[in-house]
DNA sequence: TCTGCTGAGATACAACGTACACAAGGATGT
DNA sequence: ACATCCTTGTGTACGTTGTATCTCAGCAGA
């Protein structure tokens, strides 16, 4: 009685949790997303195909659908399969060490894992185990400081915000590279190039065209991110007292 | 010599400006991307293809590789397009209040059509004129403050991102809305609570679980928006001395 | 009028997600 | 040991997608 596919209306963790006891089990929907991560990693999420994935498995077509609704929840698991890598913060830490810990390996964590960034709306917001456990332990580090449950939420979606605003554009001039095949910064301003030369030799655009003239660091995405972050903190620690 | 479809090795926008003088110029580039973003903000990204905009301008399914190298090409175009629509801060406005105004009307913008947020990576790193446009009046905002070329990139780049990251979440939810048919956040709430309730009824989550019962302003995306805004914009303001 | 080029149409193909019916083979009750 | 059922995995098939390629119609310049 566990996964006769549409006929098993429990939510997909709660499947995943409490497998019926069954005569063969060879496959799952977690093995499923397993090789669809390799192969995500490997090729990009445009590769991740049901057909792809029973080849991979040495599996008809059609044998997924067993375990899972359809290609939106394989892709759900895989969002939620790399999440456990990411360490949680011990206990004990302020605050802010804690965001600033869960920010920064939340980026390593996309740029790993460029297809992670790209899921659909649907991956992103459905709630996952291992995306809640992150958002617990932030949330859990606000407590004791006196400020309410709204006020909570709101300091956690803003560092959240930042972060995947910031590592969404950096991966995705790393997914760019590797569609296009391009290794280095360098060559993404040259296969760029035709694009921008055009427009910016226009005149148009009089700052940009300073920026890159004198700009020394040109596109260090790290130190930028640092930097916002802190501003990020600061801001919360100011306009919230804490 | 113009839209001989790949025999033309100029770039997007130059084709744009400098259309061939042709005999039939029944159709454009730029049409083709019109439909599109109409059908996209009426019926979601994925309603976008070919076959549907050609039919759409009673055409045959081919007619738009004339004009375009293909559909990512129409992709670029429309997010290009409706960026024509954000209203660029009037000149002697000091830096803050440019970008505050840039950053609510991005949000207002992304809100408006959602799938802006989802189109593919090449569409929101190859340079366009209009989002370069904004771009700059960013940038110049910095001018004569004192910072040099990569503080005021890193800077733009922070309050970019935070806009970005917030925004996309909600475009999320109201993109998921449009798809499930949903109409309010009760809606969403009920809709994600076949995954939500297993999860936190678990016992595993209690600062979320407190949160739930306990917030007043649940989610309301505006206020966290703004206050976190604020936070990044104080935030530059205290780093960089300006 | 003839020649050549260009805008648009018609046809075609491979790849995709998935519906559906069916076969194989342990598990179970007797 | 045997018959039964239920679950797992297969085979086949359909509709839809992006786009390569060939073809034709009609205006331009000679």
């Amino acid at each position: 009685m566990v996964a006769k596919k549409n006929t098993d209306e429990r939510s997909l963790w709660e499947r995943l949790e409490n497998p019926a006891p069954s005569p063969r089990p060879s496959l799952s929907a977690r093995k499923f997303a397993w090789t669809a991560v390799g192969i995500a990693d490997a090729e990009g999420l445009d590769a991740i195909t049901m057909r792809r994935l029973a080849t991979e498995l040495d599996v008809a077509p059609m044998a997924a659908y067993r375990y899972v609704a359809g290609k939106d929840e394989v892709l759900l698991l895989m969002g939620d399969l790399v999440y456990a890598e990411l360490e949680i913060p011990e206990a004990g830490l302020g605050w802010r060490e804690v965001h600033r810990l869960v920010a920064l390996r939340t980026r390593e964590l996309l740029l790993r894992h460029t297809w992670l960034a790209r899921l659909p709306p649907e991956a992103v917001l459905t709630p996952s185990p291992n995306r809640l456990n992150i958002s617990e332990r932030c949330m859990a580090s606000f407590d004791g400081l006196g400020i309410d449950a709204d006020e909570k939420m709101a300091a956690y979606r803003t560092v959240d915000s930042f972060v995947g605003g910031a590592a969404g554009t950096e991966v995705a001039v790393a997914s760019l590279m590797g569609e296009k095949g391009w290794a280095s910064g360098d060559d993404v301003r040259g296969g760029l190039a035709p694009q921008m030369s055009y427009l910016v030799q226009s005149g148009r655009y009089p700052s940009f065209r300073a920026w890159s003239m004198e700009a020394v660091r040109k596109d260090d995405r790290a130190w930028q991110f640092e930097l916002g972050l802190e501003c990020v903190l600061d801001g919360l620690s100011a306009r919230l007292g804490i």
